[in-house]
DNA sequence: ATAAAATGTGGAATCGATTCCACACCAGTA
DNA sequence: TACTGGTGTGGAATCGATTCCACATTTTAT
């Protein structure tokens, strides 16, 4: 591996010329610059990112912190990111915290050593610990999806997302509504989709059977078994219901028709999130698009923002969101 | 942002000392530790990365260059590399290629000055320039999808599933089959199924019809078109179909829909991918199963090999694939 | 012609860690 | 008593770039 040294011995020239080329900065005479140009190409040299970091403390590397890589928001969300950043010749370090509150907090860390010069952090837990580790961090930080406190965040509108797709089941005369939610510990899917759906339902004056609401975690499978024990234990069974998400919708699809119903005349079934599998499951299913990829890009913008002005305010930003009504609407 | 020096003076000891403590190397009194300990905690050091890779060579990261990042390959792939490399304390730079080839050289160049410990290249297009680039570079590199020659490489079975697809259709008496595939660019996707497809039907000596074999990009609107192309130029028409994609397949499925046949007993149908998608339309879709997330640890697990062997054999590795019979098959 | 400004170049300090080496101290042993 | 060897510590070089400053040389302006 050739070093500045090298390339400048090999160009007859001291260290600073050959940084002077390499930055195009200060006066070097086109005699200079052509020796030590040819030297870099003769080496296939690359200059040191650390050595060069270390000096100047710009690294040009963001850090993306988020539960899982391997489901469709997640990758829609760092395309978006990608998408600006690499435009502005950034690059992206990747942590996971694989859900672990813990885990969470060690990749922050980890993001600050590495100076990355700024974090987009997509968290799921919002612990007393976790907000400590934040108002202490000094890397400016974008939150994506949940409110944290005291940071700026781009969010989506999950409490009037869920009110919207109550909404569209009542306008189409159904009172027995179903709810399939998760862990109240994710405050955006699991209490802000909750609340829209009881809100609406209080608001309409209908009672809700305990049953009518399950819980699941995040996977196809656990839709499908939150939809059986729905239908198992009502009394009265619901003719439509609402999934926190189009993975867990698509479960209770399933469920639905091996029951022998259909969808939407027995059933009608609507979820968040506008995944590419919701549009060609059968019949289509209605849900809510959250336009992931452009928040992405938007909490990547509000992070360069905070880089360059140094701007230390926190701006919550709220992404809209469209309705896709599809036929398992009814 | 303290220093080691900062923490030195804290604790009324040398820079060595810390580094000493931080390190778990030599020799340092419980006192002397007990002071550096309380220091570091008080202050909230984090020592820095890149003062540390410079002098160490070490920086426990991995570059990974990929085309895109919203694919359910994708993201199985990083998930399998992320399993293994947070595992070992390692951590991921993410580069896209966006498909082109020279983003494909100047990511390899920038990971490279980043001083990555190695990389996972996940290369579409094979050209002269970048098994120049591959050659000429230090970094220890496995390619993973793409047979590139002088590196090792994890791939997959592209030729014999292809085979091995079309082998389904004529055990259950189809002659006419048609088939859709991406551009000869991309070698593993592109040729090597395409040739699959070719010669699996001269053995059965099945004549193909020009305009059996149709040509479409990734996405599920362009496997839609391909199949109207299909139908409409085709004189006698296909009554199977296999589609390189499990997402062209999709679109094809929807055309054939709408056009008011039924699948499998007008076509069938079979892609490759094992995307969540496919198990989910009416009818599940046959298809082969990558495993992907395998493949990415498996070609991590074989990066770590080179990195602490430094080993530079040249490995190809094949991976096994699985069928999924589903019911678009008949 | 002479002062002032522009151009080119190299020396050396610097960033923040690690690590070799020298040195000091205190046992235990011959 | 003197010598070894294990402990504990700090000084200083080092990694590979950037950048300030000083200095030399040329060009331009007055």
């Amino acid at each position: 591996m050739p070093t500045i040294k090298d390339i400048a011995e090999l160009a007859n020239v001291s260290p600073a010329t050959v940084s002077r080329v390499l930055n195009n900065s200060g006066y070097v005479s086109s005699a200079a610059r052509k020796r030590v140009i040819e030297a870099i190409e003769k080496t296939n040299y690359v200059p040191s990112e650390h050595a060069k970091s270390l000096r100047t403390k710009k690294t040009q590397v963001i850090g993306v912190v988020m539960p899982r890589l391997s489901t469709e928001t997640s990758s829609r969300v760092v395309h978006g990111i990608d998408k600006v950043l690499s435009a502005k010749g950034y690059q992206i370090l990747l942590a996971t915290s694989d859900l672990s509150p813990e885990k969470e907090i060690d990749q922050l860390r980890l993001l600050q050593s590495k100076q990355v010069e700024g974090i987009i952090f997509l968290a799921t837990n919002v612990s007393e610990n976790l907000q400590k580790e934040l108002s202490e961090l000094e890397t400016p930080l974008v939150a994506l999806g949940q409110d944290l406190p005291g940071v700026s965040t781009v969010l989506y509108d999950d409490y009037h997302a869920a009110c919207d797709v109550v909404d569209w089941f009542l306008a189409k005369g159904h009172t027995k509504i179903g709810f399939i939610g998760v862990s109240a510990h994710d405050e955006a899917v699991g209490r802000k989709r909750r609340n829209g759906y009881q809100a609406q339902m209080n608001e309409a004056a209908l009672p809700v059977e305990k049953s009518w609401m399950q819980e699941a975690s995040f996977d196809i499978e656990s839709g499908y078994e939150a939809t059986r024990r729905m239908f198992k234990e009502s009394t009265t069974t619901p003719t439509a219901i609402f999934a926190v998400t189009d993975r867990l919708a698509v479960g209770a699809m399933e469920y639905i028709k091996q029951a022998g119903m259909s969808i939407p005349e027995d059933v009608a079934l609507a979820g968040i999130g506008a995944s590419e599998i919701g549009k060609y499951v059968t019949p289509p299913l209605a849900t809510v698009d959250y336009a992931n990829e452009e928040a992405g890009m938007k909490a990547t913008n509000l992070l360069l923002d905070h880089i360059s002005n140094g701007d230390n305010s926190h701006k919550k930003f709220v992404m809209p969101y469209g309705l896709l009504a599809r036929d398992s609407l009814g």
